[in-house]
DNA sequence: TTATAAATGCAATAATATTTTATTTGAATT
DNA sequence: AATTCAAATAAAATATTATTGCATTTATAA
């Protein structure tokens, strides 16, 4: 099943509308090997069918919630969700030179109980990024 | 040794210059709790030396390359290096709240080892954010 | 097919960050 | 204490990322 496929099986099942701006969304990460920002975006959308700015912060948003994507704080842009990988801890290896970003999954991810017991935090989820250069630019 | 006083040490022992904006970025930084951005610092600057932002820019700049400072990505800020911590795996627990950032050492950090083997990044450096609720807050 | 909640468009604005060029200054040396 | 100059800063313009409020349109359930 394609990430188009499965996103629109979690809008529906999450009782959200398909929409133009949501699929030209889609359409765009699908593709996309790099972080890309809401600019970047509105600019690969086909010209034909503009979408505003805005729409597309929205549609973002949304998807965030849902986890059909992730954003990539340390490159300010979003990056579709690796459906291949089972749930857990969403994490990135960034590439310092062409920018390309892969998700991988920390099996056993022990992050939470790194935490000091004196750091008394009711920890809701966590993001990990690592830079270093990927295969074909090291 | 008090945070200012180690970060000047540093500075020296690294050739930079001990200047009235670096003093001012230390001094603010020294004290804040929450991650700052630069037109944070900047308003947080006492009011008789006022600084230009994109000094503050390139003073923060100095100060990661050194690891006087960390920037928290998912906060779009700066926060104090916890010098009291080894060197090692620089994570922070940031409360969704009031914002407050508790820098921590992972001991045992096994990021690195959860990066499947077909990813063959040359890792360089990573960071780990983890978002929740503070003591204070939950 | 229609009603309506949800989604989008538009305009304005805020917040964060960088580039270029000219000027000033910390501190080493004399 | 005066001199010197690489290093640091200021200023102005511009780029990039993000949010808010309100009017209008649309996807879909009934």
């Amino acid at each position: 099943m394609t990430f188009v496929d499965q996103s629109i099986k979690i809008l529906k099942k999450n009782k959200y509308k398909i929409t133009g701006p949501r699929m030209a969304v889609l359409n765009v990460l699908e593709e996309a090997k790099i972080p890309l920002s809401a600019y970047d975006i509105e600019e690969h959308v086909p010209e034909h069918i503009p979408i505003n700015v805005v729409t597309i912060y929205r549609v973002l948003d949304v998807f965030e919630t849902l986890n059909i994507i992730h954003k990539v704080h340390t490159k300010e842009g979003y990056v579709r969700c690796d459906f291949e990988l089972q749930k857990g801890c969403h994490s990135f290896a960034i590439c310092n030179k062409c920018g390309r970003a892969d998700e991988f999954l920390q099996e056993k991810c022990d992050l939470k109980s790194t935490l000091p017991k004196k750091l008394a935090y009711k920890s809701l989820s966590h993001i990990s990024e690592l830079s270093g250069l990927c295969e074909q630019c090291a």
